[in-house]
DNA sequence: TGACAAGCAGAACGGTCGTTCTGTAGTCTC
DNA sequence: GAGACTACAGAACGACCGTTCTGCTTGTCA
């Protein structure tokens, strides 16, 4: 009965309406706002859950002592099966997967990264579908085989990179399209990194 | 001269050291400690700032007046022409696309929304290979149509939600596999929100 | 050269912050 | 049924917050 218990209980109706709160505003809220929030009337109650979610990792503090969301704060599950997945809550589960946010799970040089709407169905069979976008990370060279967006009469074309005798081309993945092979110097934006569909 | 000059000028440095902040911390700091951030020694000189970035959108606040990221303060770059994906600075050009964050433009409410890994290509033909991330909002109910994820033998199902005389039917997007028909009451775990993929 | 606005520093001030301490109602244990 | 523990409420308090006002440079334009 004493086994494991050092691990406070931390109730996930008050993570699920700050992660909520957070995702509107962006911010975390001062603790008198908090106690409104979580239906709390005294501060030195919500000073004790924020400690509880601190020591579990969901909150943390800055170099300042301002309160900031902590590691696990963004941890969005990653549901493998449905009997994990139906379980009630991460924060009470243990041994479940989690990736920290979809953003860090794409960019990961943020000020090179750009977002690009696909436009046409040159590369359907790549899963790259009109209206995607793609998340491309800015850089001149690329090697054979990654899917590029290279730059054609000031547009943006993305297409796989290969490389023939005469020098490198753009590859669409849809047999209704054909080869590009630039004339000149082939101009290469960067490379993908990711994609991005939104449905609904 | 005195012509649209209402606009007054905001130092680009400041954003970026505020955004930089905000990528570490994921909080807006203090005025205190934004003085010491901008190399400032005023709170007043501070304030005005701020003002200035909450006007030009960058910044905002919340109901309880604490200062938050504005609209503008996340823009990722939509690229939609290489000559727009130039420019150097978004927050100085005009006329151009955003997205707040790959999370925000994916996830709409935070404690309802899943990622599920995508095994096998039942659904290729609507652009959902294997290795990919679902992208799933729970609830219980859907609409014929729409791509659902339901509990199927105790696993993750992702497919078509139509409907036949019988009841509501999967259907895949790839004509090598067969329609289920489920026997009992059809369990749907959630619905299709979008779509994410990790390249290299 | 003088007027004026912009960029910043510094001090004062009321309000709000988070901490701490005390108190109480319920519940579990032995 | 006494003690201990948990989940809260409420008040007190010093520190810090953001605002405001005053004042000093510096550059610009006439």
């Amino acid at each position: 009965m004493s086994a494991n218990n050092n691990q406070k209980q931390l109730d996930p109706q008050y993570l699920e309406r700050l992660q909520d709160y957070y995702a509107e505003h962006k911010v975390i809220p001062s603790y008198s706002v908090l106690a409104g929030l979580w239906g709390i009337s005294a501060k030195s109650w919500v000073s004790q859950c924020v400690k509880r979610f601190e020591e579990a990792g969901f909150l943390d503090w800055t170099p300042d002592r301002q309160l900031k969301p902590g590691k696990r704060f963004f941890e969005r599950r990653v549901a493998h099966s449905p009997v994990q997945a139906g379980l009630p809550n991460p924060a009470l589960s243990s041994g479940y997967d989690y990736v920290s946010s979809i953003d860090e799970m794409l960019v990961r040089v943020p000020s090179r990264t750009v977002l690009i709407p696909v436009k046409g169905d040159s590369m359907v069979d790549a899963g790259i579908h009109e209206g995607d976008h793609l998340v491309v990370e800015k850089q001149p060279h690329a090697n054979v085989g990654q899917i590029v967006v290279a730059i054609v009469d000031d547009e943006f074309t993305v297409k796989y990179l290969d490389r023939e005798k005469a020098g490198f081309v753009l590859k669409p993945a849809n047999k209704a399209y054909p080869v590009i092979r630039p004339k000149g110097r082939l101009e290469i934006f960067g490379v993908m990194a990711g994609l991005v569909r939104r449905t609904r």
